[in-house]
DNA sequence: AAAAACCCTGAAGTAACTACAAGGTCAAGC
DNA sequence: GCTTGACCTTGTAGTTACTTCAGGGTTTTT
């Protein structure tokens, strides 16, 4: 009794329709039954995995962590502690990326100190502190730059 | 007198030497002299440029942002007003990430704590938890994980 | 019956690189 | 002179987590 076509489960889980068929395509989502039209059609199993998947998302973990977690979930009967462990894991990364850009905004702050008023480009102060680097930003604090948190 | 090999640029900017290739294919930096056997030769304006691009980055700016200061910065007669409007967005945008990163680390803390001790996955809060949104984290707020700031 | 709204597949684009593959060049050692 | 190794060349593909598009078929509404 799958009934929900995919733009019906994208709105119960608040998930583009695209994505739910990335998903399928990564196996996070099981095939689903299809209809005489070869439409996919989902039941109540589908919108709770999706909605679990969605809510790793909104928390920033990795696809692979998710898939990690759901491993976890599909096997009810082991122990918990690597759970335990993968959110302790994730949560020190975000901490970590937070610390890392507190640091970023201070530079950023003394940067933008050089240069108070509009002069000529020649004169800018963050201009010309963009030049060099400041002697509190060695090259080996380089490269540490990374988007997200992992 | 354009003396440097590309790994000798590398070395002095402290940049992989494929990453200054890419640059020039983005036209951030400009094409090099070349030696009779096609070796790319660069100059001290190279150094500076590049340096001051690998500044930039250093402090989460995108490429498009990275660009822009290049553009304002190769017109020194040009007021450097928007050099300080570019600052004071990036400024924000890291701003607003921190708090993001802030409000999640929250949640995790919260979700973390719904499982204190290793038992089977079945009775396991924290996946209790992920299985369902929260009253304080409605649909409207998924969608927002982005990886940088920007 | 026609138009609007939905569904399908597969390929390409995004950001900023990184990592090959398959070769050419140069300095040092034997 | 020859080989070994380190360096250089180009071009292509892979990374993350999607998003967008092209070019169709289907279903629902008017």
């Amino acid at each position: 009794m799958d009934t929900l076509k995919i733009g019906e489960l994208a709105a119960q889980a608040d998930c583009p329709v695209e994505t739910i068929r990335y998903y399928e395509k990564e196996a996070l989502l099981p095939e689903p039954t299809r209809s005489a039209s070869n439409y996919r059609l989902y039941g109540a199993r589908h919108v709770e995995r999706l909605q679990f998947i969605r809510h790793c998302r909104s928390l920033d973990m990795t696809l692979d962590e998710v898939r990690e977690l759901l491993r976890l979930r599909d096997a009810p009967e082991q122990n918990c502690g690597e759970v335990n462990a993968l959110l302790d894991k994730h949560i020190g990364h975000v901490a970590q990326r937070i610390v890392q850009l507190q640091a970023l905004q201070e530079q950023l702050h003394q940067l933008r100190a050089q240069c108070e008023v509009e002069q000529p480009a020649r004169d800018c102060g963050i201009l010309q502190g963009l030049a060099s680097l400041p002697d509190d930003m060695k090259p080996s604090n380089l490269g540490s730059h990374g988007g997200g948190c992992h």
